[in-house]
Parts: structure tokens; sequence; C-alpha cells
RNA sequence: GUGGCUAUGGCUCAAUGGUAGAGCACCUGGUUGUGGCCCAGGAGGUUGUGGGUUCGAGCCCCACUAGCCACCCCA
């Protein structure tokens, strides 16, 4: 037993798993690049305010998720939960309104959520991200719903649903939470305790509720797209029709309610198959009123997070492998002391000519380091002794085969350029 | 925060309440300078932690901790 172990809920990545994650990061980087969205990046801990102003005080992120501390000036720090909130602080503080609109930006680290890890769930998880700010057109809410599609089917995906919704905006959405709380009220006697509570602090997550006893309400309940004032039914119906002409099968979900505060019109969720119960692996929405909370001028956003250990656990599900990490396919093994020298050299100097090569050191017997060579999964194994320092000549032993070559220290690079 | 299940070498797992084992992985040897396969050997454990029952606990009981899964909620 070791002494020290992981902190809850965080996760080494160890060398199975590195594949998946620099095949996802290389098909993210292809997309955005596609695309067009610029990459930001901001810092893992801000003002805890931020987020508590953010993504609002009465959501359970910020309510008992947030990994709050003292910083040492007693500045109230936290370590950020979301990336939207940071990434419109910095792109308030840094005047990013004087570049070109809409401003279309992505990035991905990681966030920490105090909650109870569980399958697909973790405190330290990475997402990545995309947000694009200025524009209220609903044609960029159908182009970031789209990006994520793109990279999930470049990915190999497949059985992925897309679920839209909108959740209305100042002007509409209290309006009909007034009409849900009143349908919900009139048969409070039926509903079960959960669901009470959550009239009482969320209504709007009732609609979300699992309850075998709410589901008959559930079916009559007020629709907030029964309930939308006319700008965001327009958005709505218009969001609808550029996503059919993109062709992008998608069903309205009038239970999506998306748990931060900002949330505005367009809200949206894709999910996959093969990931236990916590299936979104991508979620977002409209947030046109948080940049002006956050003390900038009035400026619409959209975006959304996508939780990059979720990709990893569908992609392993659904049998989908990762190209393999490109290891060296050359060893270079010595014996005795005076070889050993030439061999530090030469490994160098195969690195010099782009050949990938890994010295087998520790003095161990020569059979050890042919061993080394094999575990590596080498095509050739470089070796010095005196009689080839003598010589100056390698042998070269082809592992596939088990033919060996002598070959001039200095055509080596070239020698072996040729076959691998 | 709540519930269910689980906890034995690095990993996967054995061990009627009576001396903790196997496979894989690791190291060494079987070759004076030759890998894979095979053979032999070695190292590696205060059985998650702390109590209790018992002549005796890996095994039974209690508590704690951690992990997994689910709820809440979310990516």
């Amino acid at each position: 037993m070791t002494k020290y172990k992981r902190i809850t809920g965080m996760r080494d990545v160890l060398f199975d798993d590195q594949p998946y994650w620099r095949f996802i990061l290389n098909q993210i980087q292809k997309t955005v690049d596609l695309f067009g969205y610029r990459r930001i990046d901001t810092p893992v801990l801000e003002q805890a305010g931020l987020f508590i102003r953010g993504v609002g005080e009465g959501t359970d992120i910020v309510e008992k998720e947030m990994y709050l501390f003292d910083d040492r000036d007693g500045d109230q720090l936290a370590l950020r939960p979301e990336f939207t909130a940071g990434i419109m602080r910095a792109y308030v503080e840094n005047g990013l309104h004087t570049l070109p609109t809409p401003l279309r930006v992505w990035t991905t680290g990681p966030l920490f959520r105090h909650e109870r890890p569980q399958a697909g769930r973790y405190r330290q998880h990475t997402q990545f991200d995309i947000e694009v700010i200025g524009e209220q057109d609903p044609a960029v809410d159908v182009e970031v719903i789209n990006l994520a599609w793109h990279l999930f089917t470049n990915l190999g995906f497949f059985g992925l649903r897309l679920y839209i919704n909108s959740t209305g905006c100042p002007n509409c959405k209290p309006a009909y939470i007034q009409k849900l709380v009143e349908y919900f009220s009139a048969h409070k006697d039926t509903l079960p305790p959960d669901d009470q509570m959550r009239l009482q602090k969320n209504p709007l997550r009732i609609l979300d509720s699992k309850e075998a006893a709410t589901q008959p309400l559930l079916a009559n309940a007020p629709r907030i797209t029964d309930h939308l004032c006319d700008e965001c039914d327009n958005h709505f119906s218009r969001l609808k029709t550029y996503l059919q002409a993109l062709e992008r099968p998608f069903t309205v979900d009038y239970k999506i309610v998306r748990g931060l505060d900002y949330y505005t019109k367009t809200v949206f969720e894709i999910k996959a198959d093969g990931l236990g119960s916590q299936d979104t692996i991508c979620g977002g929405g409209r947030y046109d009123g948080l940049i002006q909370e956050l003390g900038g001028r009035p400026t619409p956003g959209i975006g959304f997070g996508s939780g990059i250990e979720r990709y990893v656990i569908a992609l392993k599900h659904l049998g989908i492998e990762p190209p393999a990490e490109p290891l060296p396919r050359v060893t270079v093994s010595y014996l005795g002391e005076a070889a050993k020298k030439v061999a530090i050299k030469l490994a160098e100097t195969l690195h010099g000519a782009g050949i990938g090569a890994q010295f087998t050191p520790g003095d161990r017997s020569f059979k050890a380091q042919l061993k080394a060579a094999n575990r590596l999964g080498a095509s050739f194994a470089i070796i010095l002794g005196d009689d080839e320092i003598q010589a100056g000549q390698a042998t070269v032993r082809n592992l596939n085969d088990s033919s060996q070559t002598a070959v001039n220290l200095a055509d080596l690079p070239d020698w072996l350029a040729e076959r691998l």
C-alpha cells in the first residue's frame, strides 16, 4: 500500500488511455481549424465571485460543487467549474470586442466540481469548449451545434442524438415559470417529496424528474415553447429551419433545462451510447445576458462544453481503436564502456536525423538489452561492441526476421531511413 | 448530501475460522555478444484502517476510509 493516494474523483491517465486522448485532441484541432475557431486559454483559478455572479448563486455548481479556498492574500479563489464565465471575463478584460465580430474561440483543459464520482463523472474532468461571441443570428447556434456533430462523426461515433429546446429570455421565462408553478401547485398532493422540493427551489427541474408519480402530470404540463415571446419564438423557429437546411436530425425536448443561470433562448444536448447513466457528451446554449452581467457591453453569445473523459468511454464502448502511439523503432545497445560512449552519441545522431531511437541503459546483460528492444516493439536493434567500434561499423539486427547486417556508422541514418 | 455493492503482491483473482497462493508483469540464470517460445530461480503482502468475538480471524461482527455504480445534478 502506498502512503499517498489519488484525491477522490481524480484520475491518472495511463499509457493505455493516452492514444485515445491523442486521437481526440488531434481531431479537435482539425475541426476547430476547419471551422476557423481560435484558441484561448484562461487560468484555472479565478476570483470566486466571477462564477458566483456568472453561473448563478442558486445553481448546484456554485452552491455545492465549487472548489473554494482563500489565497494567502485573503482573496477568495475558485478552481474553475466551467469555462464560459472565465472566457467572458477575458473577453471583457482584454477588450476583445474590438476584434472582428463574431469572435469564435475554443479551449480545452481541466475543470473542477466537487461531486460524488460515478461513471463518466469526475471531480477533475476535461472539457472541449467552444464559444461564439457577438452574434445573435440562430445560424451561429446551428454552426456551433454542427461543429460538435462534425467532430463526433469524425471520431467515429454513431448512435448520436441531438436534443434542442428554448429556455426563453428574461422577457418570457419568468411568466412561463409562473405558469409551471401554478400547474404543479394544483397537483401538489400527488407530487413526490423530491419534486415538491423542486417546485420550491427550481420548478423547471420538475420537467426532468424521473419520479414515476410525476410522469402522468408531465404530459399535460405547460411547455415553454408555447409561451415564448415573439423574439424567442422567432429565434427558435429559425433555428429549427436552419437545422433542417443542414439536414441534421434533431428532437425538440422541452424537458432540457440547463443547470446554469445564464442560459437564454437556445439550449441543446448531444447524447451518445455506452456511457452509463451520464450519457450527455455535449451540452450548451446561448447566454445573451452574461457579458453584460459581467460588466461588458450587451453582447450575445453561444457555446458548449463537452466532456473528453466521456469521449474516451464512448470510443472504448463502440470498439473504436485510436492510432497507436509512434514509439521508436530502433534501439541502440552496447557491450562494454567504450562502446557505451559511442552508443550514447549514436542515439542522438539518429534523433538528429529524425529517426526514433532509444538507448538501452543500465549496463544490463546484452540479452536484457535485446529483450528491452523486443518489448518496445522495435524493428531494428543496433549493436555496438569492441569489434564494431574497431571497424567503424554497427551490427544492425532486424528484429522481425532476425537477420543481421554490418553498416558503417556514417551510413547508418540513411540506411535506417530507407528501411523504416 | 443519500443508497447499493466491493476492498488479498504492480494487475486479475484463489485460500471449509487453523502455516497467505496462482497466473500475468518485473528481475536473474539456462549463451564468451543475441529478443520472442520454453525451463529454472528471485524479488514483491503488517490481507484498506481501527476496534470486537474467538484458543486462533484474510474469512464472523462494528466503525471508519477508499473505490465502483446509482440518486441529486451534470460534461
